[in-house]
DNA sequence: ATGCAGAATTGATATTTATCAATTCCTATC
DNA sequence: GATAGGAATTGATAAATATCAATTCTGCAT
């Protein structure tokens, strides 16, 4: 557990088309030749730390495979999970129009994972090309804008029970499906929800006396859905879709 | 108390220098122009309520005097403040990227409001003519995002009597001085820190009670601004200012 | 000045969630 | 298949904050 395992590849960059990626989908072959020549792929074990709170933020990353735990610390060693961030998507992105940006949060990998690291100021010079990237940009920031609002929404008009709750109905939606896994172990997705471990344990298994769920480990079945809906009193603002000619590809699966 | 006190007023538009206005700082006269056109002055009384959660959002604002809060409510009638926006400010931009906007929040006039509204269609075609422009608005969602991850860690990592006594240190430095004036009454402050009235009131008589301020109505005046720092032990991210060329540009006193 | 209404405070109590400690359950590795 | 070690669960208790109810304060309008 720790940076040494952390190895460059440089196979991963060549090998990725990026103009399937969101934010580069405007961008043309030379443009995308300038990004990829100052771009590092990056192989992880679980638990290796990428950066920590406060580190110059001179890149910003895509996650290609595994998953990607952000999160901050207090003085008194806990921490709160902040984002999970799978395939497909990027992050630390936000944060090269900081004059000296830092990263506000811890970066840990989540079992074997692959991103590719993306140099800031290549990128800035060019947004300053392409006013369609800029829009990706901003429709990115505009999304995860919302995400934050919607979570302090959930950390303050709802409760622990509630936040829980909101989780599986979410996964529910997005699933598609009764039966799924939870994507991070449960003391992740716990921080996540902002709840101790053991609280989580026990609204879940309250759920599961009422007869709402039924879990095995990691994997979920959801008997009564609106038995579940009603714990999460919830505005759901989320999963607002991004302005026209602006759409988000979510690719890589998940 | 209603919409009815609300009356436009186009003269606003004319007198104000948007140019003075960090979003529009790198517009052209022309550009300026076209955006005031199709912009009007808004007045607004104490208590007003210019747009509910969930209102078709075409439009975004500057506040040019009073305060404007933004604020969430749960299903049982609990009101979470997000922000309080003060003169010189914008608000509700971040959302003309998405593809149906709507406010997540409601918009109440704290005291006499003047502000200015503008037309969402017509900037974001001044936005594909103006790089620059593309850059204020990132960064401008940047610092917001900055923001909102704070007030994350804040409700997670720290109690409230963290938040309060983090509050008033806030204020200290802000101000510059021990002794100043709390901008909003204390419910509204108490919702912003998403601690009730009654704890609020608990929480600052503590303080008093260890020497570390004193309170006469809205007035505070900081005795120990170490013991009260002591209370509020966060990480302390916020702050950060915005990259080369795009420093944000407060103006309006405040 | 006087009185009124909303805001703030104070007290008593209830709830929620965290904390601490002890098991039990997995799962990866030998 | 045995087993070690982290993850998850369970129980008992504590702490923080919310809730409810009753005053008191304060600023504004008469």
């Amino acid at each position: 557990m720790g940076q040494y395992r952390i190895t460059s590849d440089r196979s991963l960059v060549d090998s990725i088309d990026l103009r399937k990626t969101y934010l580069f989908s405007q961008l043309n072959d030379e443009q995308i030749d300038r990004i990829k020549k100052v771009s590092t792929g990056i192989h992880m074990e679980d638990g290796d730390v990428l950066f920590e709170v406060g580190n110059k933020a001179a890149r910003f990353f895509l996650v290609l495979e595994g998953q990607i735990k952000l999160s901050r610390l207090s003085l008194n060693g806990n921490e709160k999970v902040i984002e999970v961030v799978s395939p497909g998507h990027t992050f630390a992105e936000a944060l090269m129009f900081l004059e000296q940006p830092s990263y506000p949060v811890r970066c840990v990998a989540l079992g074997k994972t692959a991103l590719i690291a993306f140099d800031n100021e290549v990128f800035l010079k060019l947004l300053h090309e392409s006013t369609e990237t800029c829009f990706r940009v901003m429709g990115d920031m505009s999304l995860r804008l919302r995400h934050l609002i919607k979570e302090i929404d959930d950390l303050t008009l709802q409760s622990a029970t509630g936040r829980v709750a909101g989780y599986l109905c979410g996964m529910l939606l997005f699933k598609g499906q009764e039966r799924f896994n939870l994507e991070t172990p449960k003391g992740v997705l716990a921080s996540r929800l902002s709840v101790k471990p053991e609280t989580f344990s026990r609204i879940l298994h309250g759920f599961i006396d009422e007869g709402l769920v039924s879990v095995k480990g990691g994997h979920i079945e959801v008997l009564n859905a609106d038995g579940l809906r009603k714990h999460a009193e919830s505005a759901g603002i989320c999963g607002q879709r991004l302005g026209p000619g602006n759409q988000m590809n979510v690719q890589f699966g998940n």
